[in-house]
DNA sequence: GCTTAGCACTCAGAGATAAAGAGTGCTAAG
DNA sequence: CTTAGCACTCTTTATCTCTGAGTGCTAAGC
């Protein structure tokens, strides 16, 4: 059952005019837009289809339509105009992304962050639960008498540490030695193949550092179950209740509550080619997420780094200027962090010494 | 101005009713209490009294009375009585103290992620802002080619690292003398200390590493200068959403707009030698905030790390209850690190092994 | 046969009014 | 000094009406 170009006209208008006021949107409203040329009674007619069909619902007999869940779905799918992000909104979209981003441990909240202010909705960040993770290189160091420095570089190009304090003395050399026996005998393996005859021969093997192994493997697998599990940031969650429909507080409250780190773990991830995804009123994921949407997309940023920005908002929200503010993060995502290594050129000490400069609204 | 006797009783039953009920409370329901032993009456008298004197205010001529700030002040100043946890109470603080805390990074915002849960409120933690922050350690290690790990050991005993890329092929030979030339003259420094001239010095010594220095030392500067100002976190927020007081969401939000890192890292430090403070409607510090309350107190966890830790509630809020939650907490917070190293005992492996086991409701 | 004007009908939301109830302050008696 | 009694105030809640937006249907127009 194909929507005539006209049903699509009158979807579209109400999904728009929706989104933006919240209200329930009638016919005559429809009818006096510029390019509709037909009578309120016709715009009945074709709503009383569309709502038939399952596109429209009528909070009550004497209101205006509201887009379904399916109508939401349709819109977006088919109907959907990109939106043109404007020069004044590039504009501010590039001063907000021109901090650069300093720390990649930070990057995800940063990003997160931001991109909450940039939708003005609640944003979450996931690391992408990549292919196996791995420890590439094991250093430690003595930082003084008996107080030493752990160095785990992993497969995923994050390096992670650990201050030792064990009253235990041993010198340089044993550390080496030590180094060198767990980087021989550890690397390349995933968290499920320290098997405990394995953990055993590397304390055999250990010398005057074997009080030290249990530490070192504790943390080295906590490092890459972390990593693994991908984290999940999720920030802006206030932001929803300057939407309208969240205006009744115990409402706003059941979703912010489901809201968590645990459910957007849940929320399934793109499939497909198609890099940008929406869900409308992912139920699945949680009932009181039902009149809720998620604006999802895969981000990259070179150097290994990659994983999942999404923005939750309610159903009615501007999925098209949603889509295209996070679509022209995504792509710009490369510039906050000077591509590389950028930090090279300028003179970079002194901006930094003053830390009011940092965090403004 | 000393209260009599029985004005206390009074001034104290109301807090305790208010708290409780969050309803304006009327001389009957005081009279009603069993400890209690005059009529109304005589109440209604002596809470004009109280009220002249600006302990209590009165919403309208027709309700009961409320606690003004100054009654609040003087309740938990010299009121309270110290509330006793029952057994159930530290037995579920207990069970939810248990789960161990692993990284020394996200400590922070798991403990407030633990108060706020023990309390139902919003909690933040703050590092300390303790005495300058110096570099004690550089370290650079080779993780591959073109590939280095620069390791710094600040003062304060945390330990940064950072991932350098750079198409520059050195020897580990090279790192280990540019390592001894930024420790040599870098190390006990305050980052204001890094003047242009300094820094021009190191390149000039750094030999084939030179180009390495500007990298170097912008990590380290940004490194410091974090690691000084003192990270706040802040989680919990949309608890307050169930208390009465924020029925209205415009209000609610308003509070939860202005409370954010910011305004927490404005908040008063506690003073003197009293561990825990209670700040009550911070309007210094934010208009919103004026009935609001902050009840704080410094922790310090065996080794060299302290902080700050707060509850952010309505004015009305179970002072008694939430002192004593807090400081229980604070008392036992060496338990859930295992009082410096105690990952040694237990073959500690594999119970990390799986993620599913770590972050449950 | 599709479109449109006209009209009766429905129903949520806004005000207005009334009644109920909680609490006060004052007075006078114990 | 305490307390019972009472008139008075003022919010809260319920009930009602009224208004207006919007619909669906019918019949006329193109």
């Amino acid at each position: 059952m194909e929507l005539t170009a006209r049903q699509q006209l009158i979807l579209r208008a109400i999904v728009e005019s929706y989104v933006q006021t919240a209200e329930p949107v009638g016919s005559k409203t429809i009818a006096a837009m510029p390019d509709v040329n037909f009578s309120s009674a016709t715009i009945r007619n074709e709503m009383a289809t569309l709502t038939e069909m399952g596109l429209l619902e009528q909070p009550h007999t004497s209101a205006g339509r509201i887009p379904s869940p399916d109508g939401y779905r349709l819109y977006v799918d088919e109907l959907m105009q990109s939106y043109r992000l404007s020069e004044d909104e590039t504009d501010s979209l590039n001063r907000a992304m021109d901090l650069k981003i300093q720390k990649v441990d930070k990057m995800l909240t940063d990003m997160g962050k931001l991109v909450s202010k940039l939708t003005d909705l609640p944003a979450y960040t996931v690391t992408a639960r990549s292919q196996a993770v791995t420890v590439q290189r094991f250093e430690l160091l003595m930082a003084q008498a008996r107080c030493f420095i752990l160095v785990v570089m992993l497969s995923t190009e994050t390096v992670k540490n650990k201050l030792i304090k064990l009253p235990l003395d041993l010198t340089e050399q044993d550390l080496k030695l030590f180094s060198a026996v767990l980087n021989a005998s550890l690397t390349d393996l995933e968290a499920s193949a320290f098997t405990p005859e394995l953990l055993a021969k590397v304390e055999r093997s250990a010398g005057a550092a074997a009080s030290l192994v249990p530490v070192v493997v504790d943390f080295t697998v906590s490092a890459m179950v972390e990593e693994q599990r991908g984290e999940v940031y999720l920030t802006g969650q206030t932001r929803l209740l300057s939407k309208p429909e969240y205006r009744d507080v115990s409402h706003a409250q059941e979703v912010l509550n489901s809201l968590d780190e645990e459910t957007i773990s849940n929320l399934p991830t793109p499939t497909g080619d198609k890099a940008m995804q929406i869900l409308v009123g992912p139920e699945e994921v949680a009932e009181e997420l039902k009149d809720t949407s998620v604006v999802m997309t895969r981000f990259d940023i070179g150097d290994g780094m990659q994983g999942l920005i999404g923005v939750v908002g309610p159903t009615r929200m501007d999925y098209a200027k949603v889509t295209a503010r996070l679509s022209y993060f995504v792509e710009n995502l490369g510039r906050m962090f000077g591509k590389g290594e950028s930090s090279l050129p300028q003179p970079p000490q002194i901006k930094h010494l003053n830390p009011a400069s940092d965090e403004r609204e």
